[in-house]
DNA sequence: TGCAACCCTGCCGCCAACGGCAAGGTCAAG
DNA sequence: CTTGACCTTGCCGTTGGCGGCAGGGTTGCA
């Protein structure tokens, strides 16, 4: 294995923005973030290898599900491989359960805000209507 | 009528803020957003007078039941009525309405990747992601 | 040789309703 | 005369994940 030259793929930024469904805005954003990492050519143009793939795929992956890029750094020991397999580290779980709770608040807190427009509303019409029968 | 030196209360923006449980800062920025009007004393402090009580008690009802500043400007023509008990103009009325839509719509999206995550953790009692893995 | 398609580093904008601070003017009481 | 409590304008920060633009380089290809 050693010496063999074992190619690595190398690409470029807009071509991992491809692979991953991604924009290249965005992982320049991830690596400012500290969640990414890449190698200069020379020309001072990102390199990344395959590896980059996956671990742009599973930052992704725990954005889509509701954590933010914050929590997402808990899970950078585990993001070069399937963050699935990972031992989920208690950490981990901790942070995700308690993103859940903030999501919970929010809902919470929205909702509210909701029932009591929605009962304004009722309110409002329930007054029109009243209004109109009397008249 | 005329002649007689009909007192109107004039007060300033702290006492305003007061009376209406909100803050001086809070009613600069009504002003700036169209909201509410001010004069002007020699001295260039804001006075209002009495109706600005019933004006931004009736802003804060609507912000409170879950509008935006800039939903409520076009309650503007009857705030300084009854607003709660307010002749809701047809226009005020689909204003709300679509408010109510956008919250919902806001919930719907906050519930969903609130279940996402709920999800995943459940999975991730054993592992946390599959997005990565070829498999 | 020229041009399109890449890439780079900043930096502002967004959505909302203010909070907070700076740096100053004003006014009444002690 | 000096506090100190008011008031003024103006501008940055908050929260989150980028989008978009300016103003450059670099590269491959006809």
């Amino acid at each position: 294995m050693i010496g063999v030259a074992r190619e690595v793929e190398r690409v470029r930024i807009g071509e991992l923005a491809k692979a991953t469904g991604t924009t290249a805005r965005a992982l320049r954003h991830y690596e400012q973030a500290g969640l990414i990492s890449s190698e200069r050519a020379a020309n001072d143009y990102r390199v990344y290898d395959e590896r980059a793939v996956v671990r742009v795929r599973n930052i992704r992956y725990l954005l889509a599900v509701g954590l933010t890029l914050d929590d997402v750094r808990v899970f950078l020991p585990c993001l070069d491989g399937d963050v699935a397999a990972a031992p989920p580290s208690d950490k981990g779980l901790r942070v995700a359960s308690e993103r859940l709770a903030v999501l919970n608040e929010r809902i919470a807190a929205r909702t509210e805000a909701r029932d009591r427009l929605e009962a304004a509303l009722r309110d409002t019409t329930g007054r029109l209507s009243r209004a109109a029968t009397v008249s």
